[in-house]
DNA sequence: CATAAAACAGACCGGTTGTCCTGTTTTGTC
DNA sequence: GACAAAACAGGACAACCGGTCTGTTTTATG
């Protein structure tokens, strides 16, 4: 009796995705053979080779579906839900901080370790990880520009750029350094910028410009 | 009669070592083969083994020799010699971005670069590069410490690893979009963190000094 | 149920990679 | 000049990689 098989189109895509993501943030792309993601995903040649023709192929939908969807889960959605950008960017650099802390290691920004080996390699690839970067510069300064307060001190443009460039480079440092502790450095150093006097506390945002105000009259 | 030859190991080494220097920055180091290294170097296989066993002690030794060298040369030297370590950073900024939009092409960071490919892949590595980027944070913090101006406004170490950061991501930013233009906009949100008020222009800071001095009496 | 397309299995192949190995030549040393 | 070590030449090789190919099974469609 020949063993029943069942075609599952969607859930084998995503389990070789799964594999593949993972094993680009660890190794890098062509570090990564084609042997151990089928091997890793249980996939054979076949499979894979129906579901994305070439290893750039796969690697194109892994930028595009798997990393642009990271960027979205841990840095744009939690901006647009913060009360201010300033306030979002703050608790995204300690969020991740403290999730790499807990994890005990390092492995990068997923966006920056395929921009940086594959950037160079392929004009297609480039252009889709310039997207990305595109869009979440434009996220950051679009939620400053619709925060009514901030009176326009900073150039919103100018403050994403350096939000994003600051939390890449220090995902860097802390990947190569195996810590951390750079990210909070780094955001430290940020919160330096700001016109407003040194905060106290998290909470009370509104309460600190009733207190203000009195001061003012 | 056979042909004379002459051995020049050092010129040798130097040869492989600059070939490979380029070939990791612009290809990255899984992407270069050694075939490809012989090749642009003129040198045989068995030269290549005798200065360099595996691909790996190449490697190692551009990331030592070479690597460091780079950010010796482009950074640590030039803020060193400026007047203030803010001044440094800023010259540094706008060098590597004149120097970016001259060429028309950006490869990136060369510490950078090797750092996200390395890091994870092999600890040695690992090490070798974390030693660069902490000699790196180590020279500007000193350099900002022998700063008697600037009265301790700004945490040195924190200012330190926010300008390499920022200087990181940014360059991995115009790395992605093949534009330096990011880098200028990352300068002018890190210069939204002097103690001084915003600037309004590039030249002139000491004309401003003056004005603002006759505006205030 | 017929049938075509989609989904999957698994073997195969040409080319490349890094490394190793055996010689030959040059160079330093006594 | 004898001689050992360093410097270099060049081929060989096993492992691996990505892609292709053929064949089989499942699924959708009518």
């Amino acid at each position: 009796m020949p063993k029943k098989r069942i075609n599952d189109p969607e859930g084998m895509r995503r389990r070789v995705l799964d594999v593949a993501e993972g094993s680009f943030q660890a190794r890098g792309y062509h570090a990564s053979s084609l042997g151990d993601l089928m091997a890793a995903a249980g996939v054979t040649g076949g499979a894979l080779h129906h579901h994305f023709p070439t290893k750039k192929a796969l690697a194109l939908a892994v930028i595009e579906e798997r990393v642009a969807a990271a960027v979205q889960a841990t840095w744009i959605d939690p901006v647009l839900a913060a009360p201010s950008a300033r306030e979002g960017v703050r608790a995204v650099f300690e969020a991740v901080a403290a999730e790499l802390e807990q994890q005990g290691y390092v492995r990068g920004c997923p966006l920056n370790n395929l921009a940086h080996e594959l950037s160079l390699a392929d004009d297609e690839f480039r252009v889709a990880l310039a997207r990305i970067f595109a869009g979440w510069r434009q996220a950051i300064a679009d939620k400053m520009r619709a925060d009514q307060m901030d009176g326009g001190s900073t150039d919103p443009d100018r403050f994403a750029a350096l939000a994003i460039a600051a939390y890449s480079g220090a995902m860097s440092m802390a990947k190569t350094s195996q810590d951390a502790g750079v990210l909070r450095e780094c955001l430290r150093g940020l919160e330096g910028l700001q016109p407003s006097p040194p905060p106290v506390g998290t909470i009370g945002k509104r309460r600190r410009r009733v207190l203000r105000r009195r001061e003012v009259r």
